[in-house]
RNA sequence: UCCUCCUUAGCUCAGUUGGUUAGAGCACAUCACUGUUAAUGAUGGGGUCCUCCGUUCAAGUCGGAGAGGGGGAGCCA
């Protein structure tokens, strides 16, 4: 048995666990704030720890009128009762008050969330209160469970779980645009003699920013430890607009030595379908929550854009199905020999040497597979310094052995490769890419000593909620959203 | 950053070819009712029609600029 605290308000019983089959008669302590108060004898109590509320009922003439006052959407309250079978239709048991005191009263009139619908903008506006509706509890219930699965995915095989850091000196990794970090004044910053910002007086002694990506880090790990993983936020300054990118999000990196581009897919695959099943098995009710409201949603849509697949059966046939492997080059083909290309419906261009364009991985994954697509082998002009770079390829067409993950209705979700662990080669790439190689000797130093070929990934944890909860926005998979021109809170 | 759409009561939204005092549902207040399920019924209060400039006898409505938001694109996870 695991050691039980007990709460500070003693014996309290949270309402999932009551609702899961306590016996009529006992006699309960709950807590939690009101969802809504019916005919002036029905509350509808709700403390978070799922979306169906207790009902409480306080009988007719039991209790002061100035109490039951009190009694408005968003109160919170203390009720001590009995659990009995429910007289009504909606709920098998409630709760009988025997008292019932109120811990803090919302004033009805200014609190804004009311018993209806709200539009996921005006909740966003009030993020502060959207945790108090069902959708949010599901989604912010699920981004918890999808946490914890992840450290369990990777404890249960043995990787480290390794903490890079969120400061850094390092600019080499080229995935964005990087927020300074400094103390210096913004007004009469000191300059060195060529007119520029002197770094050297900064609390570091030199430039620093918030991380990008903890993957360069992380590969050092990986070369004693075998098998890391990183979980932590990571920072992009660009200016994107999308209901896709944030500017502060979360990014789960394992890193694995011995490993080529075949096991790491492998790993990615697998890790994709564990977090999924993990929610399905742990979240049920929320999932089931998501896919009705989704399914309402669907409903105002017009016949062709409706995607005619619900919420749990999409991830049911993701957990069910291999992803589709191809490689670069036969997704182009794939592109140019489709019905879509040949009646002019790309935007973009469609030739070999390309970065796929959005319409392009949504054709792939929505219209031709219709599941999750892995492509690998991008060529080397449009990838990375660090990945590996593929024998034998024609001149022209050298190919690095990338792999991104394609989810449908999201885009890419998973970025990975096996890393280039051939010294000369990695010095020959930086060099024609124009990376200075002795501000990164340390990264070097894990291919001077005992290098191995290793691979790893990146998965953007929002983007993995968005799938799994539905939600379109992923300003409304994190609790407090960082986008351009907006840091409430 | 680009394209596009939107902004009217606390919320969701209607508002005709530019024309008197800008409406509805929900929410809120008061009363009634009392086994309700976003309870119901009656009555009532509630508006910088996003902001500024312009056209006009007259602007919520037409034009311009700005702000905020949605969707799409680029960059990416």
């Amino acid at each position: 048995m695991p050691f039980e605290i007990s709460n500070m308000f003693n014996d309290r019983i949270k309402i999932k666990q009551l609702l899961s089959g306590t016996p009529t008669g006992t006699e309960v302590v709950v807590m939690g704030w009101v969802r809504t108060f019916r005919n002036n004898q029905f509350i509808a109590l709700n403390d978070g720890s799922t979306n169906a509320n207790i009902q409480i009922v306080a009988t007719l003439g039991e209790f002061d009128e100035a109490i039951l006052k009190r009694v408005t959407t968003g109160a919170s309250l203390k009720i001590v009762g009995t659990v009995v079978e429910s007289l009504g239709k909606g709920q098998s048991v409630e709760v009988k008050a025997k008292t019932l005191e109120i811990l803090g009263d919302s004033d009805a009139e200014k609190f804004p969330l009311q018993p209806k619908k709200h539009s996921l903008e005006f909740l966003r506006e009030k993020a502060h209160l959207r945790f108090r509706t069902n959708t949010f509890g599901s989604v912010f219930r699920l981004r918890h469970a999808l946490a914890f699965a992840v450290h369990q995915f990777y404890n249960e095989r043995g990787f480290v779980y390794l903490h890079t850091p969120i400061i850094t000196s390092s600019d080499a990794e080229g995935a964005g645009e990087m927020f300074r970090v400094t103390t210096l004044p913004l007004e009469g910053a000191p300059k060195n003699d060529k007119g520029e910002i002197d770094y050297t007086q900064d609390f570091f002694g030199k430039g620093t920013n918030l991380t990008v990506s903890g993957q360069l880090e992380g590969e050092l790990g990986a070369m004693a430890f075998s098998e890391i993983y990183t979980f932590g936020p990571t920072f992009r300054a660009e200016n994107s607009n999308t209901t896709r990118h944030l500017a502060e999000f979360w990014m789960i990196e394992p890193e694995m030595a011995f490993y080529d581009i075949e096991d790491n897919m492998n790993l990615a695959e697998a890790f994709i379908k564990y977090l999924i099943n993990y929610a399905l098995k742990n979240n049920a009710d929320d999932i089931d929550f998501l896919d009705a409201r989704l399914a309402e949603e669907e409903k105002q849509l017009p016949t062709e854009k409706r995607s005619g697949l619900g919420l749990r059966e999409k991830l049911e046939l993701v957990v069910n199905n291999n992803f589709e492997r191809i490689t670069y080059t036969e997704a182009i083909d794939i592109l140019l020999n489709s019905n879509h290309y040949k009646k002019k419906k790309f935007q973009y261009e469609v030739k070999w040497g390309i970065d796929l364009q959005s319409e392009h991985e949504r054709y792939l994954v929505e219209q031709h597979f219709k599941k999750p697509v892995i492509v690998t082998g991008y060529p080397a002009a449009i990838k990375a310094f660090y990945m590996r770079m593929n024998d034998g390829c024609a001149p022209g067409k050298e190919t690095v052995a990338a792999m991104d993950i394609l989810a449908p209705g999201i885009g890419e979700i998973v970025g990975g490769s096996q890393r280039e662990e051939r010294l000369d080669k990695l010095e020959a790439r930086m060099n024609a890419m124009h990376i200075p190689l002795e501000d990164m000797s340390w990264y070097l130093d894990t291919r001077r000593f005992g290098t191995v070929p290793h691979a790893g990934f990146g998965l953007g944890f929002e983007r993995m909620i968005q799938f799994v909860t539905g939600m379109t926005n992923i300003r409304d998979v994190i609790p407090f959203a960082r986008t351009p021109k907006n840091c409430e809170y």
